[in-house]
DNA sequence: CTGATCAATCTTGTATACAAGATTGGTACG
DNA sequence: CGTACCAATCTTGTATACAAGATTGATCAG
């Protein structure tokens, strides 16, 4: 297709969603190049596009690899949606009623996803609340930014993860659409805010972060041996969390 | 250099908030890898990582353009403006004494320039002012988000410009820096909000937009006949006029 | 056995070649 | 005179070649 970067750019920006690439990730052109059937042209378009966005970075002569925000970043992002999030809510003057369908008929697939342990499609659903969210309100470019910074703040929930309240999360999303429904949109703003912020809260941006945790603690004494076969399979789910 | 890419993509925003680009300028590949003396490879990166931020699109096998925004896309844009920027106001506690000295000071520049008449300098100033604080607010990321806004309100001002009160705006952006002076972010934010929409209400997005209006306008029966040498000289000022 | 040096290998950075669609100008035909 | 067709030209789309820095593993001195 006319369109392979694309493909490769989306590819990337969902796995991040899903929680299926981790922070850190290194994502070589040539193995992109083969997996997608393309040359390393379009892959680097794809990377060069997605580094604009602030999804990756490049390595000078390394290598392209899915961004580690720092604490500071971190924070930075999560401002960035609180003010962005609540501030579309307190806009709003009228929701349409097929909107709301469509939002509770979200909370409750979150639900299920969540009832079923299912980590992986928990992780993507609930971000994609918050973006399913700017899509209603319909403004395409609020969109686009929106979806580019939960990215980001799901990168963030895998690096500093500390409690993980999936289940809370998903009740704040019922209430902001329970809120939506009544017509009060200050009040969904506000508990917009206190909702990013309590994941914000609940995570370890204190600890000044190091890039050998993971494997300090793997490797920390009265850690369990390794018995599998796949020690490290990047194509699972890597446990990171979002809002 | 070795960042020729990122050169080239602050060259093509700058210009569009100078007022130097206007929207539908094509950017041939060609021409661009001379003037920066690189091959053809950086320019298209430097395109894909412009088009990623919304400044061109690329029309296949046509080359690139600087983005025309229709009606709907230009109300979009400032809403987002809006309601960022508003937004970073509202939830300020806070600004140093010297973040408030370079504001002040910024819009004595801009009363410069309005006095003056320099119509380039002015453009460039008065988009700059929001681009200053936003940086003044210390999110890198909204800074971005807001610099990539502003140039496309700029474009959308050389669209639809029907009048452009730039010495209300200088006026507005001296009132806003007193307010945060003063300590008065809710009131900072409710007149950055009326400024902008000010700005927005000062354009002509009701007509519906006619790509061959410059023309006609040109050749309309009565236009005086064009006896310079450069009669449509891409250098020089477009006239398109920032918040 | 430890540590440093160096060569082989891998990966990205940049340019260039060539294919393919779009534009343009001219020519022939009605 | 006007219109349609066609060839020459230009521009982008994609792949590939090669240069240059980074990594890795082996070899050798101490």
């Amino acid at each position: 297709m006319t369109l392979a970067y694309d493909s490769i750019e989306e590819s990337v920006v969902t796995a991040i969603l899903a929680g299926r690439l981790r922070p850190g990730t290194r994502l070589g052109e040539a193995k992109l190049a083969e997996i997608y059937g393309v040359s390393r042209t379009r892959v680097r378009e794809a990377m060069m596009r997605l580094e604009a966005r602030g999804i990756v970075h490049v390595s000078a002569r390394r290598g392209w690899f899915i961004v580690e925000p720092s604490a500071t970043e971190a924070r930075a992002a999560f401002q960035a949606r609180r003010l962005i999030e609540a501030g579309m809510l307190r806009a709003l003057d009228h929701v349409p009623a097929d909107a709301i369908a469509h939002l509770y008929a979200h909370v409750q697939e979150e639900r299920r996803a969540l009832d079923a342990g299912q980590v992986g499609s928990r992780t993507c659903l609930l971000g994609d609340f918050h973006i399913h969210l700017a899509h209603a309100f319909g403004n395409p470019f609020l969109t686009d930014i929106l979806r580019d910074l939960t990215a980001r703040t799901t990168l963030v929930s895998m690096l500093y993860q500390s409690d993980q309240h999936a289940a809370e999360s998903s009740d704040d999303h019922d209430r902001i659409v329970a809120l939506l429904a009544a017509g009060d949109f200050a009040g969904a703003a506000t508990l917009m805010d206190e909702h990013i912020r309590r994941v914000e809260d609940g995570l370890d941006l204190a600890v000044a972060r190091d890039p050998l945790a993971g494997l300090r603690e793997i490797l920390s004494p009265g850690a369990p041996a390794v018995s599998t076969a796949f020690p490290n399979a990047a194509i699972s789910n890597a446990g990171g969390e979002e809002t």
